[in-house]
DNA sequence: CTTTGGTGAAGC
DNA sequence: CTTCACCAAAGA
């Protein structure tokens, strides 16, 4: 026995996962002086590490005697302090993180630390702090802000904004108000004249006992509900297949109704950029019950407060994108993914997680059903739905009266293009504004033109840090890698034989924006992306007029297909349809097939008839004729599920990528080709090979793609290469990574 | 004889 | 990743 045991008369080692890139745990003593103390699993402590306090998860407790072989017990350090006298992490939730960890060959004090909010990773206490709201009191909410316009006119416009913005839900926090302008001496006076209050938004936590009303279901979406009611109270994995303007949203409220009755919490997860208010006023006019709302925007304290709602079951609602998928929830009822196709539900650094395949593994673990909704579902999705591993709603009408739009092609071939609009369509989207109706054009190049060239020498306007061209930005002038973030100013003349005449080469949507406003003067065009809606409330302030139907022509990335629906727009066009058709992903027809569909599902919603139109330099591509006869469905059953199959591609089999970044190309090569022999047995390889974009923020990117019939053969694999590289160092100066199901390959 | 920087090993 | 120990080269 060591020095450190004598002095520590505990016989009980805890297990503990501490942040850092080794995929291993650590032991340590009790903190000196409470040796019997019980340290739950789930729970945070500050232990030394390596020379510094962290804060770590303690996993388990051991007896000495089972962690004998582990550890040197010379080395034993004891737990410098306990942070959680309650465990932060539920037992289901370190379960979760266990798997992930070994599921995703990620560090397990990384994953652990990554499902706490940012404040508990720093070791701050869980609790929640005071968050103070303004709110109407009955007074300020009966009265009439006029009457003080004279002599007040600030506090008359304060009280406005008050009455008009939170009924009775969301006040203005302190922040908010001063954000609008108005000064803390004006708060104070409407104070005063009690006409408003201090609220804790803490306290308003409310579970109602009922739901307001929604409307009457049609056949198919009661046959979903119905489908579901029944299996409400264990573990299923639903996919809720239905075309757009369907009526999902409809079958997800019912589904969390019925959850909520029970007094269950429900946690929804969204696309980033599929939580529009359109969808959250939906369910605020639903239901009274508390909502949680995680957002990019929220400060770490409002987070945490959220987090803390959430666990102590405060919450009865919790709509969040990605990492919500960790949020903590006291009763857990019901589990929803919404647009489970989507991207951004995989995490693309880091922990590559991907939050659909967490929440299916977490709602299995609480034992609560999940709900996969899409109008174009992922094939993995559609294979497992079809297999009969997922229950299967399903829903192929639209809601009301709406028809599905009518598909056309249309060859850019001899199409006389202007801003990127052939003739025919340029007709026709003047005979729609003619009407009195609404046009949307999408096209996914976001920026004023891709490219900038000389007319003499032909330079063009590359990145030096990537593999790539800069993109030519209007506003603010500037040229820009959309890649590395490389920003530097127009050059008047070319760089290289100092000739005037540049030539912007290509359309962005702010190039089309301008371009179209020319053509059509007598109507408004909106530019909707990353940059025209980058300021907070941009989007909804932009979409003002398309919201009061007036006639308009919007021009925007995916940004516009997704989430919104334009009931005005009778005519959906996709300018360039052949950006995704030939790219080097498996997934790009998949991803393309998924778009075109999205964009073509915002046409024709309310009474009037849609078209959609898509132009193309390749009109015959299958895709487009299996899109038009079939739709998404039949055609990724028919067509993609098979050629996955017999291309021995996911979902049919395993697939994972050994990605490695480094400043020379020879070192990733090198770093690589070294584990190649690590490879061999069950799986296939490819590589290395370089990525799509070889050098990109000028480093160089290579990856081996590994393939298995069986996915325990891959991770069994790819766990001992982790292990073998953690060991030999040969990763040293270069970053490396594993990615289990890639889903981007860019 | 100290300072600095680079490298390698370990982390409980 | 972070820290620490160690050593060699550079500086005073």
């Amino acid at each position: 026995m060591t020095l450190n045991l004598l002095h520590n008369s505990s016989d009980t080692l805890f297990e503990v996962a501490v942040p850092t890139p080794l995929r291993k745990t650590f032991y340590y003593l009790p903190p000196v002086g409470s040796s019997e103390l019980e340290l739950g699993a789930g729970s945070r402590v500050l232990v030394p590490f390596s020379g510094r306090k962290v804060v770590a998860v303690v996993i388990s407790s051991v007896a000495l005697s089972e962690a004998e072989s582990q550890v040197d017990f010379n080395k034993l350090k004891a737990v410098e302090s306990v942070i959680d006298t309650h465990p932060i992490l539920s037992p289901m939730l370190l379960k979760l993180g266990l798997w992930a960890s070994q599921y995703y060959l990620h560090p397990i004090g990384e994953v652990l630390i990554h499902m706490l909010p940012a404040l508990l990773r720093k070791g701050e206490a869980a609790k929640a702090s005071l968050e103070a709201v303004w709110m109407l009191t009955d007074k300020g909410r009966k009265v009439a802000w006029q009457q003080f316009e004279k002599k007040s006119p600030r506090q008359a416009e304060l009280i406005k904004i008050f009455q008009s913005h939170g009924h009775q839900h969301s006040g203005l926090l302190p922040r908010d108000v001063s954000a609008l302008g108005f000064s803390s001496a004006q708060t104070k006076a409407l104070k005063d004249k009690s006409l408003i209050e201090k609220v804790d938004r803490r306290a308003k936590a409310s579970w109602p006992d009922s739901c307001h009303s929604g409307p009457i279901l049609n056949n198919e979406q009661q046959a979903a509900v119905d489908q579901l009611q029944i299996k409400m109270k264990s573990f299923g994995c639903f996919l809720l297949e239905g075309v757009t303007g369907s009526g999902k949203t409809e079958v997800y409220l019912r589904a969390v109704q019925q959850c909520l009755e029970a007094k269950k919490q429900v946690l929804i997860l969204v696309p980033e950029i599929g939580l529009t208010p359109q969808t959250l006023n939906r369910f605020r006019k639903r239901f009274d019950h508390s909502i949680a709302v995680l957002h990019s925007g929220l400060s770490d304290k409002e987070r945490l407060n959220q987090w803390l709602a959430a666990k102590n079951g405060d919450t009865a609602i919790v709509i969040g994108t990605r990492s919500s998928v960790f949020t903590p929830l006291k009763k857990p009822g019901l589990i929803v993914v919404d647009e489970e196709h989507d991207l951004s539900f995989k995490q693309q650094d880091g922990f590559r997680y991907h939050a659909r395949d967490l929440a299916i593994k977490r709602a299995s673990i609480e034992n609560i059903p999940v709900i996969l909704g899409s109008a174009t579902p992922s094939l993995e999705t559609i294979n497992n739905a079809d297999a009969g591993r997922y229950g299967h709603l399903l829903l192929k009408e639209r809601a009301g009266n709406a028809k599905a739009p009518k598909i056309e092609i249309l060859d850019l071939k001899d199409a006389n293009l202007s801003a990127g609009v052939s003739e025919a369509l340029t007709a026709e989207i003047k005979t729609q504004l003619g009407q009195g109706n609404q046009v949307l054009l999408f096209l996914n190049r976001r920026g004023y033109a891709p490219t900038l060239m000389c007319e003499h020498c032909g330079w063009v306007s590359d990145c030096d840090q990537c593999d790539a061209r800069m993109t030519l930005h209007k506003n603010p002038a500037k040229l820009m890698c959309h890649h590395c973030g490389n920003q530097q100013p127009i050059p008047h003349q070319c760089p290289q034989c100092h000739s005037p005449k540049l030539q912007a080469l290509g359309m962005g949507t702010a190039r089309t924006e301008e371009q179209l406003q020319l053509m059509f003067p007598d109507y408004p065009v909106i530019r909707i992306d990353r940059d025209s809606t980058q300021k907070q409330d941009a989007f909804e302030k932009l979409l003002e007029p398309v919201r009061l139907a007036k006639p308009c022509i919007l021009v925007g990335t995916q940004m516009l297909a997704k989430g919104h629906h334009f009931p005005h727009v009778t005519l959906a066009a996709i300018l360039d349809a052949d950006a995704g058709l030939f790219a080097s992903d498996f997934r790009s027809v998949e991803r393309m097939t998924q778009l075109l569909t999205q964009v073509a599902g915002r046409s024709g919603r309310a009474e009037k008839p849609g078209k959609v139109v898509i132009q193309t330099w390749h009109p015959t591509h299958p895709v487009f004729n299996a899109l038009q006869l079939e739709g998404y469905g039949t055609f990724s059953r028919q067509q993609l599920i098979p050629q996955r199959q017999m291309a021995n591609l996911p979902p049919f089999q395993s697939m994972a990528l050994i990605r490695c970044d480094a400043k020379r190309e020879s070192d990733a090569e090198s770093f690589l080709n070294k584990l190649l022999p690590l490879l061999s047995g069950y799986l296939q390889t490819t590589g290395p090979l370089p990525a799509p974009l070889s050098r990109r923020a000028g480093m160089f990117r290579k990856w081996i793609i590994v393939q298995s019939h069986e996915r325990k053969h891959l991770l069994a694999t790819l766990n001992h290469v982790a292990k073998q590289v953690e060991q030999s160092r040969i990763n040293k100066g270069l970053s490396w990574g594993i990615d289990i199901d890639p889903q981007d390959f860019s």
